[in-house]
DNA sequence: AAATTATATATCATTATGATATATGGTGGT
DNA sequence: ACCACCATATATCATAATGATATATAATTT
């Protein structure tokens, strides 16, 4: 029934898998959808008191090696409303891309600063993918394909974002 | 000197043409860069406030056909101010992908609402690029060359998005 | 003449971030 | 054995940003 926002929902869909804390949701949401869609601890910690106090979560209080932990578990209600949700049409992609916002200024600034904050950008696009690469193992493990397509499109994206800037930086030498 | 902010940045970005009102800001950002970077009156506004007291903009306060506006021009400080940040690294893009969301959690969802889901995405994004092409003619008028070249990165951008969820969805049938 | 759209500024509740605070358990080095 | 550091774990807060709404007038369309 509820209106669930992205963040809402990603949460519960974390839980779909098995129940986990607050802090295991972040881990979860950082090793995975962070590229497309991330959340911080001021969110997260927040937004699971509200999943508690609608019904669609479950906390049970214990303590595991001397520590305290709420592990958060999904009910049914918390299902259904995930569900209603996914089924829902997507909104639109919105982005901060801050060197697509210096490229629309680069008038501003001589050809030879434009060619290094380029290569500058371009060094840490390839340093990132480069990570990207090195986590596929692991999310094969999954045995999920969807969470493969996630992790593949993370890939190609920046396998476009390397080729764009080599053409840039290749038209401005 | 000042540590701005990308929107920050924007709104020093969009003074250095010309000197203009809050409102003709709001309109040039949604024009060009909200492809890959928005901001909304409530960030505008306050900001243009901010770049007042510490001199990066100066304010003049006139009467046009009875309407009240104040038109805001950029400082040496301010221009100043726009380059040291324009120089700066450029920071990682971030994004909400919504659509990604819903993917990484398609297990959840029968094979023929996945096919749904991603046949409307793809609508959606046809819709989006056809939209980009026809303000390409407007944005070859700015005989700036940095303009065209963020246009041509979001057409790209999105016939990427294109082929990928084509390939996608050949996938699912 | 009426309705709608465009121009123009401003604020507000809500949402989200990034940083910080607090606390304990486990690991590695000397 | 001790210390430093890192991982686990929860929580809050100032700051930032959105999307909506309020207010007002001019211009355009019906």
């Amino acid at each position: 029934m509820a209106a669930n926002s992205t963040v809402e929902s990603i949460i519960l869909g974390c839980l779909t898998t098995h129940p986990m804390s607050g802090y295991e949701i972040k881990q979860l949401i950082s090793l995975s959808t962070s590229l497309f869609y991330n959340a911080s601890y001021g969110s997260i910690y927040p937004i699971l008191k509200k999943h508690e106090e609608s019904g669609l979560v479950s906390v049970e209080e214990l303590i595991e090696n001397g520590r305290f932990k709420k592990i958060y578990h999904l009910t049914e209600k918390g299902y259904s409303a995930f569900l209603t949700w996914l089924e829902e049409t997507p909104q639109p992609i919105t982005m901060r891309n801050d060197m697509l916002v210096r490229l629309f200024f680069f008038n501003n600034l001589t050809r030879e600063k434009q060619s290094d904050i380029t290569r500058m950008y371009l060094d840490h696009l390839r340093d990132f993918r480069q990570r990207l690469e090195n986590i596929a193992p692991a999310a094969a493990a999954y045995s999920d394909p969807y969470k493969e397509y996630t992790l593949r499109w993370g890939k190609d994206f920046y396998v476009f974002l390397i080729e764009w800037y080599e053409k840039l930086l290749s038209d401005l030498e």
